[in-house]
RNA sequence: CGGGGAGUGGCGCAGCCCGGUUAGCGCGCCGCGUUCGGGACGCGGAGGUCGGAGGUUCAAAUCCUCUCUCCCCGACCA
C-alpha cells in the first residue's frame, strides 16, 4: 500500500531547512511512522526491507570472519550492569529501568539493556576454562534502549535495532586484531552496500566507548550541513570485562588469565546516513545493493499490448532484480513518477503505446534524471549494468562531497569559522591534551571524530595550543 | 533537562485573543464516468466533538489547571 498524499511538492527544500527535510522525507517516503510512544518509531515495511537487506549483506561478511550468531537477554540486573565502573558511569544516564515484574517490586532493578558486554561477558565467564576455548566469536541482531532526551528517527532513538559484536580471545594482541578487522568489516560494508565513503580512525580518550581500552570509528561526512555520523564502532574492551566478569582460563602454560573481550556494532542510525548522504531535493535515493526495490515499472495508457509488454519485462528482469509492478489506474504518469522518486527507487520504466510499437522501453535513472530508449531485447545486460553504475555512481558523488568539504588547517580562527559555517570536515594537528580537545568542543561544538588512520607524517603544531605534534586529528560537528 | 513553537476528519491549515446556531477550507478518501508520456477532470458521497484529564460557565475548540506527544535550538548521545 502506498499513501495517497502528494509528496514532493510538500517536502521542503534541501538546502533550504536540512533538518525538516530530513524528517518529512523519512515520513513521507513511508520509511517509518510516529508511534504514540516517546522517541520511538515504527519502523515501516518500506524501511524494514531497506533494513533487512542491510542486515543480509553485513551478516555475511560477519560470518564469513568466523563469527556465530546467537541471541542474550534483554534485561541484565543492575549489579551486573555496574560491575565495570567506567562502563556503567558512561551509560548510567540513559539506561532504562525495570522495578517491577507482574504485582511485586522486584528486589533488584533491570536494566533494559543499552548494550549486552554486561550480560554477555559473564556467560563466557561459563563458558570458558581453558585458553582452547577461546576465542569466542558471537554476534547478535538485537533491539537496545537508551534513554536519548533529543530523539531523531534512525539517528537517535530511545528504542534501536543494531547487531553487536561480542569476542573473547586469549591474548591482547588476537583482541586488537579483531577490533581491527571488524571495523574493516564495517568500512567495507558501508562503502560497498551503502556507496557512502567513511574516514576510519580510533577514538580520543574522551570519546571512546565506556569501558574500553580503544575504539575505532568510520565517520562519513552527512549532506546538507556537513556534519559527521559516526557509523560504526569497534572496541578493544582489553582485559577490563575479563577482570570484573572473571572470564579466567588457564593458558597452555598452566596459568591463570584472565580474556580479552573485544565488541562493534552498526545501529540503523546508517539508514540515517543513507538518506542524509545520497538524498536529494525530490527525496531518497537508494543505493541499488540494498535498495528494496530495483525497477518500478509504470504502465502507460494501458491496453492489453502494454500489459503484455510490462508483464514480459518483469518476467524477463526477475529474478535477477527487484521489480515492481505500479498497476494503479487511479493514478497518472506523473503522480508515479514523483512518488517513485521520493522513495528512491534507482530506475524507472515506462511502457507505453509509443514503446510497444518499438519493442522497447523509456528508462529513467534516479541518480542523474537522464531518460533514455532502451530496447526490451537488450534490458535483461542493461539492467544489472545501470545498478552497477548507479551505485558507484552514488559512492563517488560522496566521495567528492567528503574531499570537497574536508580541509586542513591551521588556525583556530579558520577551525571556528569553517565549523560554524558548516563547512565540512576539518584536519587539524592536535597535542593530544584533553584540556585542548574539551575547549574546543566547549568554543566551536565540533568535536574529535576521531584521529585517522591515514596521518600525513609530517610534525605540526597543535591547532589551539600551538604545541609540537605528530598527530592530525578529524574535528567536526555530529549527530 | 533548559529555551522556543505546535497538537482541530488521513494530510495541511483557518477558527481561539473578544466563549453562543448544524466546527469551516484545500488536498486526500469512496462511487460513477471521462482520462493517462512529469503530480488529471466532472458529478455525487463519506468522514472530525477540536491530543488527554479535570475545572470555570446557562453554554467551552475558544478561558483556567494538570498531563501526553511532536518539531526546532542548546547540553548529552550509536
Amino acid at each position: 500500500m502506498t499513501d495517497e498524499r502528494k509528496f514532493v511538492e510538500e517536502i521542503p527544500d534541501w538546502e533550504d531547512d536540512f533538518d525538516r527535510w530530513y524528517v518529512e522525507v523519512v515520513q513521507k517516503a513511508e520509511l517509518t511512522d510516529d508511534s504514540p510512544v516517546r522517541g520511538t518509531k515504527v519502523i515501516r515495511p518500506y524501511g524494514f526491507a531497506l533494513w533487512e537487506n542491510m542486515q543480509r549483506e553485513l551478516d555475511r561478511r560477519i560470518k564469513e570472519t568466523g563469527v556465530e550468531n546467537a541471541y542474550f537477554p534483554l534485561f541484565i540486573p543492575k549489579s551486573m550492569l555496574e560491575r565495570e565502573a567506567e562502563h556503567i558511569e558512561g551509560f548510567a544516564p540513559e539506561v532504562a529501568w525495570v522495578t517491577r515484574g507482574g504485582n511485586k517490586e522486584l528486589e533488584e532493578p533491570w536494566a533494559v539493556r543499552p548494550t549486552s558486554e554486561a550480560i554477555i561477558c559473564p556467560m563466557y565467564a561459563r563458558w570458558v576454562q581453558s585458553y582452547r576455548d577461546l576465542p569466542i566469536l558471537i554476534n547478535q541482531w538485537a533491539n537496545v534502549v537508551r534513554w536519548e532526551e533529543r530523539p531523531r528517527a534512525f539517528l537517535r532513538s530511545l528504542e534501536f535495532l543494531w547487531q553487536e559484536g561480542h569476542t573473547a580471545h586469549a591474548t591482547l594482541e588476537e583482541a586488537e586484531e579483531r577490533a581491527r578487522q571488524m571495523l574493516g568489516v564495517y568500512q567495507d560494508f558501508v562503502q560497498t552496500e551503502l556507496a557512502i565513503p567513511v574516514i576510519p580512525g580510533q577514538k580520543t580518550e574522551a570519546e571512546k566507548f565506556a569501558g574500553a581500552l580503544r575504539t575505532y570509528t568510520i565517520e562519513a561526512m552527512m549532506g546538507g550541513k556537513k556534519w559527521a555520523l559516526q557509523s560504526a564502532t569497534s572496541h578493544n574492551l582489553g582485559d577490563h570485562f575479563g577482570r570484573v566478569f572473571d572470564i579466567q582460563f588457564l593458558d597452555a602454560q598452566g596459568q591463570r588469565q584472565f580474556a580479552f573481550n573485544t565488541s562493534w556494532g552498526l545501529s540503523f542510525r546508517t539508514i540515517g546516513a543513507i538518506i542524509m548522504v545520497h538524498g536529494d531535493s525530490r527525496g531518497l535515493k537508494l543505493p541499488p545493493r540494498v535498495a528494496p526495490i530495483h525497477v518500478v515499472i509504470v504502465p502507460i495508457r494501458r491496453s492489453e499490448a502494454v500489459d503484455d509488454a510490462v508483464d514480459r519485462v518483469r518476467d524477463l528482469l526477475r529474478p535477477a532484480a527487484r521489480v515492481f509492478v505500479d498497476r494503479r489506474e487511479d493514478k497518472t504518469p506523473g503522480f508515479k513518477f514523483n512518488e517513485w522518486e521520493l522513495k528512491g527507487i534507482p530506475i524507472r520504466l515506462e511502457i507505453g503505446p509509443r514503446d510497444v510499437a518499438k519493442d522497447q522501453v523509456t528508462l529513467v535513472r534516479r541518480d542523474t534524471s537522464e531518460r533514455e530508449n532502451v530496447s526490451i531485447a537488450s534490458l535483461q545486460t542493461a539492467i544489472p549494468a545501470i545498478l552497477a553504475e548507479i551505485q558507484a555512481n552514488l559512492f563517488s558523488a560522496a566521495k567528492r562531497m567528503l574531499d570537497e568539504n574536508t580541509k586542513l588547517v591551521t588556525t583556530y580562527d579558520e577551525l571556528k569559522q569553517r565549523v560554524e559555517a558548516n563547512a565540512g570536515f576539518n584536519l587539524a594537528y592536535w597535542c593530544g591534551n584533553p584540556q585542548c580537545e574539551a575547549r574546543i568542543k566547549a568554543e566551536t561544538h565540533a568535536t574529535i571524530r576521531c584521529i585517522p588512520f591515514q596521518q600525513p607524517g609530517e610534525p605540526g603544531q597543535c591547532i589551539l595550543c600551538g604545541n609540537e605534534s605528530t598527530v592530525v586529528a578529524l574535528f567536526a560537528r555530529a549527530y
